[in-house]
DNA sequence: GACTTGACTAGAC
DNA sequence: AGTCTAGCCAAGT
């Protein structure tokens, strides 16, 4: 299985009104250092997946070559009941915390 | 297989 | 608080 499609399936796993960032995920597949992967493949997924509750570790969403995608984000998550303030989603309550796995994968 | 490309990050000013 | 830099590394050419 490619990096690529673990993130995909990881990304399911956040739950509406929760947010992850790059690093965690990343982390969480026991890969710390390829947070930058995560984007792209969130990037190649095109919509199959909750890209929107992904954002960077400030909080913030990370640039991209389209402005609407950005725009699209927020407004899903606070959608989704998440705040920001100063232009940052408030880590400190919305950040998902992944459940540990029972068995297997 | 050798580049290139970033939806990243932590650290340093 | 903003800007830069240097590592980072899977995928696409």
């Amino acid at each position: 299985m490619t990096f690529r499609a673990a993130v995909l399936e990881l990304v399911t796993r956040i739950p509406r009104g929760r947010v992850a960032t790059y690093g965690q995920l990343a982390a969480l597949l026991g890969r710390p250092r390829s947070a930058r992967i995560v984007g792209q493949a969130l990037r190649s997924a095109d919509g199959a997946v909750p890209w929107h509750r992904v954002v960077n570790a400030q909080g913030r969403i990370s640039r991209r070559a389209r402005m609407t995608s950005m725009m699209t984000q927020r407004i899903r998550l606070e959608q989704e009941g998440i705040v920001f303030r100063r232009g940052r989603v408030v880590l400190g309550r919305f950040r998902w915390s992944a459940a540990p796995r029972r068995n297997g994968e």
